[in-house]
DNA sequence: TAAATTAGCGTACAGTTGTAAGCTGAGTTG
DNA sequence: CAACTCAGCTTACAACTGTACGCTAATTTA
């Protein structure tokens, strides 16, 4: 194996490390570096080969967790293109992501109201995008206006984002009650963001 | 000052410790005993004297944050009640709140999405409070169906507690900015679940 | 007033932390 | 093949952690 490759899957083996770390109750902010060289059979002090600190790993992490995050979205378009509702699919979509890397979700919310300032500004711009893609998909397919579209995303996306807080660590069948229920309110937003546009017309 | 006084003056001295350290970027997890102690100026033995633990003195502070967000609520109700829109007056109240005992808002934020369970389900406790009274004076003054209200006044303090969240580290422009895009989008959800059911009658 | 209680303190200890310093051995390069 | 590079190691240290133990002095109780 060249030394190239085994240092990539050294750096690989910490990164899955901390993940792991993550998975259990904790913080970013919370687990050491000797716990997360532990965790992926190194020396401690061969962390640093790979990262300054354990602040540049988070922030990989947190690259890594928006990576996961945009993936999820080009899912959701390609679902809903090959039809189904856009709620349903969309919902559907978020809540089968949220089981299946339910670590990196956990990252995402946690770190987004968490210690690190520089964390909670690389989650918001990842939502930020995710509201961007989302009110840019409500203009075109809408024809809503521009004004009233971002708002309407924003809602949106702060609700599935909150449902999947609570759903995070719930069963399959809590889980299908959140997912219904966060459904139907969205729907209120849309009807209402319509029925406001409708009343006030441009 | 009786030893009963004097015991409540100091137990009050290590809370209000807690919350100080809370206001830089900390989490309950990652603030020590030995820190509170020093900031409390005691012994750090002699915390035990007071709290069993970090963990209750944890759960003592998220009482005292719920109890705020009680006293919140009340407040709102009274200024509604003598005269303003509801939406408008919630809003404002709220963001006065979180202005002005950011660090209260701070801990329930973090405690939400946190480590610890116990924090997690104690403020999750403290919203449903809120949701609850909530949708009680929806049912009241809107006179919509139980089980829309219940998803209207949900989805609406997800909004606003996300909002909140935004607010929080935000100067009065931003703040004043994030309230009056807040506000819009609580009247998409109260039109809609209003249009929801008239389309749906029961 | 004598005895009992107890809030707060000082000392002590074992465990963990981040990271500095320098070595080794294997892959890379000329 | 010889020189170089460098990922990973071991050792070491000072700082900090939670908490056990026992003392003191002042309030409370009998």
């Amino acid at each position: 194996m060249s030394r190239q490759e085994q240092k990539q899957k050294t750096r690989q083996s910490i990164i899955d490390a901390a993940f792991q770390l993550l998975n259990e109750n904790r913080t970013l902010s919370a687990i050491s570096l000797r716990e997360v060289a532990r965790e992926a059979g190194i020396a401690p002090t061969s962390f640093y080969r790979h990262f300054k600190d354990m602040d540049e790993l988070g922030l990989t992490l947190v690259d890594e967790a928006g990576l996961a995050l945009r993936q999820l979205m080009r899912q959701a378009r390609r679902r809903i293109a090959s039809g189904g509702g856009v709620i349903d699919t969309s919902v559907d979509t978020f809540m089968e992501f949220i089981t299946a890397n339910s670590n990196v979700f956990r990252l995402l919310l946690r770190e987004h109201t968490g210690t690190s300032a520089a964390y909670r500004l690389a989650v918001s711009r990842e939502i930020q995008h995710f509201t961007d893609e989302l009110s840019d998909y409500i203009i075109e397919q809408l024809k809503i206006p521009h004004d009233i579209a971002v708002l309407q995303a924003e809602s949106m996306v702060r609700l599935v984002f909150s449902a999947g807080a609570d759903a995070l660590e719930a069963d399959a069948i809590l889980k299908a009650a959140i997912s219904q229920r966060v459904k139907k309110q969205l729907r209120f937003i849309q009807l209402g963001s319509l029925a406001f546009w409708q009343k006030l017309p441009d």
